[in-house]
DNA sequence: GATTTATTGATACTCAGTATCAATAAGCAT
DNA sequence: ATGCTTATTGATACTGAGTATCAATAAATC
């Protein structure tokens, strides 16, 4: 679903300008993230990675997640059941919606959350630097097949 | 800061009253997730445990955590560095905030989000059963203190 | 192609969280 | 109060996600 919208291109250019040098592991889990309908834990997507280059190393894939989150191009779900699964990211969308039914990932318009964001900072004191704003519940599809 | 809000009393009868027994090591640990100024893992509950009760056993730590979290009682802290740390729940009060340079929680008025997530719901079309806001900076006193 | 060095992958390790189970003690009946 | 039943405890062993290590590999640069 968040699929059609990442960049693979942008992904690699992110990391080669980052210092990083380029690599097959580097492609092949650009590819599993980026392609990916469902939030991803690092040892899934080790899972996936070994199915076309099978000794692909464990390390090797929670590295490259860290890489990942730092450079802001996948982000973690903070879901009921852990925190340890990652969805791309998506610029200027910082909400996310899990379907409790199917697992899937939606990303939706941000912009009441901004306004809130700076509500909340203007009636607390607070200076609010980041936000993780997670929804829960039963997605359009889910619905209509239920 | 949550402390002076929460009621030792009503967390023990939420507990007797889902049918467990009263025991000791529910009232310490009530006590300390009840009285803490930060968010608490259940390896830093254990330890403060054992202050007061040196035999206080880990996975009984572990469990009672999860049966505080199950009743609602307390509620987990989605941060940078992991997701194991909890805080008191304070009924009708959602926005959590935590300052990256003190690490205390606060809690924000919710309504604005309960605003907006029906905003979302509607223009979404999922429908929304919950929520997790997770706000981070640095709060009024460490401004002051810079 | 040779050199340099970041990256990889196999292995061993850590340690938060969990399963097990005999000992304990809360709740209830007498 | 006393004993009975059974939920809860705590000691121990275990699990498994995540990490440290390090020799082997392969980008990058010349
Ligand atoms: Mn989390
Ligand atoms: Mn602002
Ligand atoms: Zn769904
Ligand atoms: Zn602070």
């Amino acid at each position: 679903m968040p699929s059609k919208c990442i960049n693979v291109e942008d992904w690699l250019n992110a990391l080669d300008a980052s210092g990083f040098r380029m690599t097959a592991v580097q492609e092949t889990l650009i590819d599993i993230f980026a392609h990916s309908d469902f939030p991803l834990s690092a040892e899934q997507a080790w899972h996936v990675a070994r199915q076309s280059r099978p000794k692909t190393g464990r390390a090797t894939v929670y590295r490259m997640v860290e890489k990942l989150e730092n450079l802001g191009l996948i982000r973690r779900v903070h879901g009921y059941q852990g925190c340890s699964h990652f969805v791309p990211t998506l610029p200027e969308l910082m909400m996310l919606f899990i379907c409790q039914s199917c697992g899937r990932a939606d990303y939706l318009d941000s912009q009441p959350l901004q306004d809130l964001i700076h509500q909340s900072e203007d009636s607390s004191g607070h200076h609010i630097t980041d936000s993780r704003l997670q929804l829960f519940g039963v997605c359009t599809s889910c619905q209509e097949n239920a």
